[in-house]
RNA sequence: GGCGCUAUGGUGCAACGGUUAGCACGUAGCCCUUUCAAGGCUAAAAUACGGGUUCGAUUCCCGUUAGCGCUACCA
């Protein structure tokens, strides 16, 4: 990707190259559709968080779209912080937002910018719409403006406004200022009459009436009566999309009342509009706007518990999405050849954790066994399980062998080390649940201690599934015991837990002398307790 | 309150004027079985309500209701 500046009113920004660092298995992207026809205006979309808090969900989702968006179209992606309220900004949430988009597989070609560091071209923006008269100075307390029809009830000096207006038109705006000395903040002057339309590639259509719009805050005050100060959201937003050449606007549908003000805005700033995509919002169980108190919203949270990327991409992408059949079970490359705004719905979703479990243990066991394992082995090593003989040779393929042995079992990637802890380790508990279980019948120990000696016998080389089979079931038969009794109590024995893969297939893999070991070791265990 | 958006089983989606309203998650049962998963089969479960338009409405229009969003010198 070629370096590249942009130059504005006295300003200067250059991109830097972002690090491309791979994460598992989720860097390979494929090459999509031609790049756009001569002439045609190449896609550019952004991702613009506030880093008020960690990437929530609906935010993940909404990057999640726009970046599909962008590879689908073989356009560009843009990263842009939006941190021009110094009071609620919190700097150090940037890069959680940054490791949660990075982990979620979104990359993305320019940015990140950060709206703090560039004031000026607001500012300049602002001086703009004075001079063409398409805002005004506003010496009015923000009180006055605040609370919708209880403000005007505190405007003695301006008549009510008749009809359905139930917006604040204050004197400052017809150039009597209200209270002249104090320090002025930017206002737009909001046309008197008329509406004002946009098109939204995903609602259609859209009209709004501009007497329902009050004079929004262009930038704040100043720190004295000659100065301004920093932007507010609806300023930044649109000069920095008409700066980034933005031509898709995708983002929550939250937005969708400000849009109408924004078409305002591109237009006294002689810029043409963007498409808009407004995509549905997330909701939490009880249909109200997912937070916290339904749980994790942070995706960052999702990435601790153990989900695979890849199946959680899936889910968001579904959720407010469709590519028009029933399939459902979509890997990224089939996301990013399929998704178009057309598959957008209007209605909020519902964050349905139980769907999204499900999807990862799918991935868990449809996964090609190679895009497993790296994830598999970030996970031993956090759990100071990982040995380096598996990183090649035979040791790889046991390794391969194993995870392929228990993933149908597997529900989070930290089970890997947990609940199959007895597979790379022999420093494993047994658990009290699975005896009392298991081990309840008398004569189980002496079961196990002829059915070592029975397995020590098999010579190494004719260590097998059979082998173990035949032996176990020898011994059942000549002591008399159904085999499924002997075949529990040897799990609990070897594993230390009641649920695990195939008695036979945890043998072979396990090996005969640990297999011989543990059992032995199991007596001490069944009679101490 | 005002303005706006939305409305298919409990949940996510499909059906873009004509289907016995489909798929998936979840739930229940059965099969498989060596524990537990997975897998297979089956079942219960929906077009919010009321008016239109139409030969025919889940689908188009209006109203009601409900949910959500916006209504800050937050984003």
């Amino acid at each position: 990707m070629p370096r590249w500046t942009i130059r504005l009113g006295f300003v200067t920004l250059s991109n830097r190259v972002f690090d491309e660092r791979s994460y598992g298995y989720l860097q390979a992207i494929p090459q999509m559709s031609e790049m756009p026809k001569n002439g045609a205006t190449p896609v550019r979309v952004r991702f613009a968080p506030s880093p008020t808090g960690y990437l929530h969900v609906g935010g993940a989702r909404t990057a999640l779209f726009n970046w599909l968006f962008a590879r689908h179209q073989r356009g560009a992606m843009i990263l842009r912080i939006e941190d021009t309220d110094a009071e609620r900004n919190k700097p150090e949430l940037v890069q959680g937002i940054i490791d949660g988009l990075h982990w979620l597989g979104v990359n993305w070609d320019e940015g990140p910018f950060y709206q703090s560091q560039r004031t000026p071209l607001y500012q300049q923006a602002g001086r703009k719409l004075l001079a063409n008269g398409s805002a005004f100075l506003c010496y009015c307390p923000a009180e006055r403006y605040a609370g919708g029809d209880h403000a005007i009830e505190a405007q003695d000096d301006q008549p009510k406004p008749a009809g359905p207006r139930r917006i604040v038109r204050c004197t400052c705006r017809d150039g009597k200022p209200s209270t002249p000395g104090t320090r002025p903040a930017v206002r737009f002057r909001v046309p008197a009459g008329g509406t004002t339309k946009f098109f939204d590639a995903v609602f259609g259509e859209r009209e709004f009436s501009n007497d329902e719009m009050e004079d929004f805050v262009l930038l704040r005050s100043g720190k004295s009566h000659d100065e301004f100060g920093q932007s507010m959201y609806q300023l930044g937003v649109v000069v920095d999309d008409i700066d980034m050449r933005i031509t898709h606007v995708i983002r929550g549908a939250d937005h969708i009342s400000n849009t109408p003000k924004q078409v305002l805005l591109y237009r006294a700033l002689d810029a043409q509009p963007p498409v808009f995509a407004h995509v549905p919002l997330i909701l939490g169980p009880d249909k109200s706007r997912l937070s916290k108190r339904h749980g994790a919203t942070d995706v960052n949270m999702y990435r601790t518990e153990g989900f695979l990327p890849e199946a959680f991409r899936n889910f968001l992408a579904l959720l407010g999405w469709s590519p028009g059949g029933d399939a459902e079970f979509l890997r990224t490359n089939e996301l990013l050849e399929k998704f178009s705004l057309e598959g957008v719905s209007r209605t909020n979703a519902v964050f349905d954790r139980p769907k999204l479990e499900w999807f990862n243990t799918q991935y868990l066991q449809k996964l090609p066994i190679e895009d497993l394992l790296p994830q598999v082995e970030a996970e031993l090593k956090r759990a100071n399980l990982w040995k380096n003989e598996w990183a090649g040779g035979a040791g790889h393929q046991w390794f391969s062998k194993t995870v392929d042995l228990l993933r149908p079992r597997i529900r989070l990637l930290p089970d890997f080390a947990a609940w199959s802890r007895a597979f790379f380790s022999d420093n494993f508990e047994i658990d009290p649940a699975a005896k009392a279980k298991f081990w309840k019948d008398p004569k189980i120990p002496d079961l196990l201690s002829k059915l070592a000696e029975k397995l020590a016998a098999i010579p190494p080389s004719d260590w097998s599934h059979d082998a173990c089979d035949h032996a176990l079931r020898a011994l059942a038969e000549a002591e008399t015991v159904k085999a499924g009794l002997l075949i529990n109590a040897t799990r609990v024995a070897i594993v230390g837990q009641a649920v695990a893969p195939p008695l036979f297939d945890t043998m072979v893999v396990l090996g005969r002398d640990r297999v011989v070991t543990r059992l032995r070791h199991s007596m001490s265990a069944s009679t101490s307790s």
